[in-house]
DNA sequence: TGAGAACTGGGTATAAATACCCACTCCAAA
DNA sequence: TTTGGAGTGGGTATTTATACCCAGTTCTCA
């Protein structure tokens, strides 16, 4: 399955997809499928499975779900540029949501384009992305233009959370009150609060509910617990 | 029916796919590729054009996504029904409200699946409704049995949420403060809070986090908005 | 036509959440 | 040994959220 291929006069380019939707990921394999040129070496439906994939792979380039579980785009982003600087990464999404737009593309995103786009612009973005070049949806072109006019302090490597933390962000996930999770953890409220507190302002969310949207989004707790 | 025809050994299944995103055309249609016994016959990009599609090639079966631009899937499935009320129509939608659930299937849908569907479970529930029977997503099928059955719902399951509370629930599960979400409906900020406490009332939660969970546990809002 | 429900808000009140301030202890790394 | 982060809370202040009260309008249905 996996072979080192010699520099060919038409070099194929190895893509590797990252979706947690079946069907998306057959949509654009059967997009990919009609490029003589192109090829399909690799799918991943989590963000972990990206990372290790595009380390054991090694593909030309990746198109990337900014929304998964396990770990999100944007943390495979992040892993995947740190471990190599040259991967060329195509972020594909269904929305253009600032707070992940601009932190995607400081992370090392080459591209981004959404769910709605034909596949002729996909398949072209993919070429220019591979080629080094950038590939922008009109709707994020825009905002961008508009961000750097207005620049915003954003961080783009969000500081870790601690343990304590991470154990209050998932209790946040199943709707307990700070009180509640106080209890829980046997610590005081006062202490729950600041807790919250931090988180927010770390992952850049308004308030509790956000914070539990964040953690199921990133597979940090389950609606089923 | 009419009269029963000759059993031939492979019946191939026609498919109509009636799908505003090119991407998720592309995903169903390598879907049926795989299956020898089913051929797409054609795509619809928006609700019209499935309508008229379905009256030119009078497919076994059509795979409908509810929301689409020109005309939605429920309008479309109405008039399909309503020129041919033999046609076979599963609808494939990201959401599980009851706003569109009970007048898709009343309109005629024989089958309910939701986007994450995996390929599998897609493949069988077109041989389900190809064949005249139902498939409903496990979350879908929840809500039917509740609705069927009237007399001891009006016990175990209290008062259904009315239309505004309904919007009101969704917009919580986005992590929208009452401000935002009255700025959302054009409506007053306190009427926004007496939703929220009447929503927690009737369905016995504790607050607004909890709230969303539940709408997601629900099928009534997604993750990837 | 009259009852009831949905939708809309005002008034009032309390509980909860969120934001900063500070300080102490513990523990590991420099 | 010193520095710094994590974990823990107290104090204070503001903003949201939640609960009940009431009442107007509109609309449907018996």
């Amino acid at each position: 399955m996996t072979h080192k291929t010699v520099p060919s006069p038409s070099p194929t380019l190895r893509i590797l997809i990252a979706d947690d939707h079946a069907i998306v990921r057959e949509g654009l394999e059967a997009v990919i499928a009609t490029q003589p040129d192109m090829a399909l070496v690799g799918t991943a439906v989590n963000g972990v499975e990206a990372v290790s994939l595009a380390a054991q792979l090694n593909p030309d380039m990746i198109l990337m779900d900014l929304m998964m579980p396990q770990l999100d785009g944007l943390a495979a982003i992040q892993q995947i540029t740190t471990a190599n600087p040259a991967a060329r990464i195509l972020v594909l999404t269904s929305f253009a949501d600032d707070e992940r737009l601009f932190p995607a593309i400081k992370a090392g995103a080459m591209g981004y384009l959404l769910k709605d786009t034909l596949p002729a612009d996909l398949l072209r973005a993919i070429r220019n992305v591979a080629q080094g070049e950038t590939s922008l949806h009109p709707t994020i072109a825009r905002r961008i233009i508009q961000e750097i006019q207005q620049p915003a302090a954003k961080t783009a490597v969000p500081d870790p959370l601690t343990a304590r933390e991470m154990e209050t962000l998932r209790l946040i996930a199943r709707g307990l009150t700070n009180r509640e999770i106080a209890a829980a953890l046997t610590i005081h409220p006062k202490t729950v609060a600041k807790y919250v507190s931090t988180i927010l302002q770390k992952r850049h969310l308004a308030n509790r509910t956000q914070a539990a949207l964040y953690a199921l989004r990133e597979g940090l707790a389950s609606l089923d617990e």
